[in-house]
RNA sequence: CGCGGGGUGGAGCAGUCCGGUAGCUCGUCGGGCUCAUAACCCGAAGGUCGGUGGUUCAAAUCCACCCCCCGCAACCA
């Protein structure tokens, strides 16, 4: 089988309700595989992180068993991928067998290597906090955040000999400078390496919750979390399956857990014999009001809510429109609105009601014959749908979706210096027809172009066209040549794909 | 102490790695058009690119120091 795109979010940690944080991970997932997937085999996992401390404690709050918790909530993190749009071929849990499973083995393995052992973990512990803290953390025997005097905790635990793979790691990163994006992050992470690595204690004495090591306590989760990438596609049942997905071509989170991606998960790898991924991307924060969006700061933003207000696609192409992929961009309902408006009412949605409306008008909506082989807009655009795929496959969104406006701007221009109007008042019918036919066949370009990012409001424009064919065909097919559109086919004048809203509602 | 990110016209941001007329969106002002969701198109005003010094024919971009804002400082995930 051909190699496959692999691209992997985060598996949520499923303590709490998901925010739109959440959301724009995915989003983000889900346009570069539905990319991928129009001209290779793609397979897009996602998942939900079930183990671990917390989960036990929310599960305890709410008067539940872990997994009755569980079993609750992820239907709702699925509701939210759905609700987003976002077409995952995978939803792994870490609560399943097939995952649990291999990670004993894994753990096993790694026994038997010797990149786990036996050793003592000691540290000041708060109770109430259930957090270690450093020495110099410490402020006068007492918690650094609750207050709360810290016990010395002493316990016999297992450790992966992170420290180890640190030459490796280090040598990696000088050898693929492109392996960790962006930029500031693979610097980050270089530095910490450089400061140096301790192992890592991978097992929870004081803790059920998790997958059970024989000897007693359960695995820590993120040995646990970062498994489900390999668990998902076969990891020791199906090696043809696993290589032809592994090593992934993409897998995506956002900065806060880079370190456990581009540092602990490769040197795992690396003690089972495999590959590290080829691209870790680490985006950055939603922030509202120069603030981080945090649970405990009060100011999440409930992802439903938005997009019942705004509609998926609009709250979709805003989060990659607003700020270049990687940096992170403060969020305001004010500044969603500015982009619906600005950019899908009034340039796209606008554009295509009028285009509909002179087919209408001065063709009975019928698409004409059409002098596209000369058309200037063909030639200045012909090199559009490479530069988008490759814009896109990159993560940079903000740039693919600029140039696919240029063609939006270009086609508003084109009605303005041809003046359709005025052709059909003087019988002009030749200029006339070239003149929508192009303005019809730019539009069903940008569907094309835009379907990956918006994919059911493109869709929708897609049959409002009359285009043939499947939107997410191969592009070096659907947009081959300036000409798809059939003449003759009948158009469908329909209300506004994106209708302006009026007011800012602020919450 | 240290590490990382940021400080660019009224607002929000590109550009800084690989020095060479400072760009985009919104807003403001003026004009055009009437096919369209009071939308679209054209033009204008507005910035000594945080500060100081240095390198250079030339610096937002490289180097040094300083100021301000934010994050990290690891085994909670």
């Amino acid at each position: 089988m051909e190699r496959a795109y692999y691209v992997t979010t985060p598996i949520y940690y499923i303590n709490g309700n998901p925010h739109i944080g959440h959301a724009y991970t995915s989003v983000a997932a889900d346009v570069v595989a539905r990319t991928a997937r129009t001209f290779r085999p793609t397979f897009f996992l996602t998942g939900s992180d079930e183990h671990g401390q917390k989960v036990a404690n929310a599960a305890a709050a709410a008067g539940k068993t872990p997994q009755e918790w569980c079993d609750e909530l992820v239907p709702r993190w699925k509701a939210l991928l759905k609700a987003y749009h976002v077409e995952y071929d995978d939803f792994i849990r870490t609560t399943q067998p097939r995952h649990m499973e291999i990670v004993e083995r894994v753990f096993a393995r790694l026994r038997e290597t010797g990149d786990v052992y036996r050793g003592r973990y000691e540290g000041w512990y708060c109770v109430a906090d259930e957090t270690f803290w450093p020495e110099k953390k410490i402020v006068e025997g007492r918690c650094p955040t609750c207050g709360r005097p810290v016990e010395w905790i002493s316990e016999e635990d297992w450790f992966f000999r992170l420290s180890a793979y640190r030459d490796r790691l280090i040598e990696h990163y000088e050898r693929f400078p492109d392996w960790v994006q962006p930029r500031g992050v693979y610097n980050e992470m270089l530095a910490f390496l450089r400061e140096g690595l301790d192992d890592l204690s991978v097992s929870r004495t004081n803790l059920e919750w998790g997958v059970p090591i024989p000897d007693g306590g359960v695995v820590y989760v993120w040995l646990d979390a970062l498994l489900n990438y390999i668990t998902a596609i076969g990891w020791g049942k199906d090696e043809t399956r696993f290589h032809t997905y592994w090593p992934a071509a993409l897998q995506l989170m956002a900065k806060d857990i880079a370190r456990f991606h581009t540092i602990i998960w490769p040197a795992i790898l690396w003690a089972l014999g495999e590959a590290a991924p080829e691209l870790v991307f680490a985006h950055g924060w939603i922030t509202i009001d120069g603030q981080i969006m945090r649970k405990s700061l009060g100011n999440t933003i409930d992802p439903f809510l938005l997009a019942e207000r705004f509609g998926a696609d609009a709250i979709r192409y805003f989060l990659l429109r607003e700020a270049p992929f990687g940096s992170d961009f403060s969020y305001s309902e004010e500044k969603i609105a500015q982009r619906h408006n600005s950019d899908l009412a009034n340039d796209l949605g606008n554009l295509l009601q009028r285009t509909l409306a002179m087919l209408q008008r001065y063709r009975d909506g019928i698409v004409p014959e059409g002098a596209a082989a000369e058309s200037q807009l063909a030639r200045r655009f012909a090199p559009l749908p490479v530069v988008t795929r490759e814009r896109f496959l990159d993560l940079r969104f903000r740039e693919a979706l600029e140039g696919i406006w240029e063609l939006i701007t270009a086609l508003n221009q084109t009605i303005d210096e041809r003046k359709p109007w005025t052709l059909h008042k003087e019988n002009r019918t030749d200029e006339l027809n070239a003149v929508l036919y192009d303005l019809g066949e730019g539009l069903r370009w940008i569907a094309v172009l835009l379907h990956p990012v918006m994919p059911e409001r493109m869709s929708e424009m897609w049959e409002q066209l009359g285009a043939p064919g499947r939107i997410d065909e191969d592009w070096s097919s659907s947009l081959h040549k300036w000409g798809g559109l059939a003449p003759l086919t009948q158009t469908a004048l329909a209300a506004p794909l994106f209708p302006k809203l009026d007011a800012v509602v602020t919450s």
